[in-house]
DNA sequence: TGACATAACAGACAAATGTCTGTTATTCTT
DNA sequence: AAGAATAACAGACATTTGTCTGTTATGTCA
């Protein structure tokens, strides 16, 4: 192969197998050497170590396919998580069960399955930044904190609110002055948390 | 290694290689085979084959790692796409080439390669639900229609807000009564469109 | 019960892949 | 010009990995 200014064809290489990987197949070293032309493996090689070497990628030794970007462990871990649209009381365990549909999240904190997802129905957290249409990304848990934003669910239906508590009482504030709080009775109908909100998403394509 | 029932260790199966396929490392048959503690390769082999069988993996024959989830189905393909923080004229490309933080991002419709990510600063969207902080999702374009939200580069820095015309002359509108729209001048400082915002991300842990 | 499908195992082979040693050519530096 | 650094090559070896053939156990169903 005809030989190239120092830097140049290494540059070409990290990009090359930055693209593979952000595409999800790390390219094998003979695959490198491929696309380069190269005669000799060694000569791919080469620029591997050497862009490891550099820390623009990092390798599992003695692993097939194994280059990564140093950045990306963090980032990678991802998780499916079922997607909900509006949800009644009685439906909720089963859409859980047998969701439509699968949200893509990356949340290195949580396990995947206390993850659940749910499209915002009504304008009661317009203050807040959360519209109509908006996907709220929930974790499951039973009680929450002041001041979060959580999923409960009053009577048979499931709504987000801004969590309160007043004189040991707990409340269910809306973001918009023209809704009223929720203040469950002790006699009145079901109430509980199912979970907090932990991430808004929009779609404005 | 213990005998279980039909189907039970083949969706385990399932859900473990699409966990790595997820996470950017797709198994091989042996890694498949002691994660699960099978004491001959043939039987990971088997689970996999039945899964490419079912149409619930794809793989490309006699290549290391090349189990891929299917592209068609409810569980679509990623990208992961560069994101930056406060971004000034200069830096843009630079930034883009060597990003230092990346997102995932689940878009089908879109080249992985158009898309970047933008954290908001300011509040001049916030009537718009778009808060401080919080993530824009940027296809590249040059251009917009008027309503739409867009990434605009005005003298030295990146800036978003919502793209309008107004007697043939482009505006730019922020979504808070205590901004003032942008009209940028023909002899005025540099002005040109980034791209548009398709989603927005708030992150609330 | 017997036929049949599925699950798991055993052992092996061949191709793919990572790695190694050593050599030659080109460029840079002093 | 000489030495150092980089680029590319040549050939080989060892491990990893995909694949194959055949066997045994467990469960299903008529």
């Amino acid at each position: 192969m005809a030989y190239t200014p120092p830097g140049e064809t290494r540059k070409k290489v990290y990009e090359f197998v930055r693209e593979r990987i952000l595409n999800g197949s790390p390219p094998t070293v003979r695959e490198v050497q491929r696309a380069f032309g190269f005669r000799a493996v060694q000569s791919a090689r080469q620029h591997l170590e050497a862009l490891v070497a550099e820390g623009k990628l990092v390798k599992d030794s003695g692993k097939s396919r194994s280059h990564r970007l140093p950045e990306l462990g963090r980032v990678r871990s991802s998780h499916l998580i079922p997607m909900l649209g509006r949800v009644q009381a009685g439906e909720l365990t089963t859409a859980l069960q047998d969701p439509g549909d699968y949200l893509l999240v990356q949340k290195t904190r949580f396990d995947g399955r206390e993850l659940f997802a749910l499209t915002v129905q009504g304008e009661s957290m317009l203050q807040a930044g959360i519209l109509p249409g908006d996907t709220v990304i929930v974790r499951r848990q039973p009680a929450a904190r002041p001041g979060e934003i959580v999923v409960a669910l009053v009577g048979e239906e499931a709504t987000v609110k801004r969590y309160r508590e007043k004189r040991g009482r707990v409340e269910l504030h809306p973001e918009n002055d023209a809704f009223e709080p929720i203040v469950p009775r002790e006699d009145g109908e079901p109430f509980s948390i199912l979970g907090k909100v932990i991430e808004v998403r929009r779609n404005l394509e």
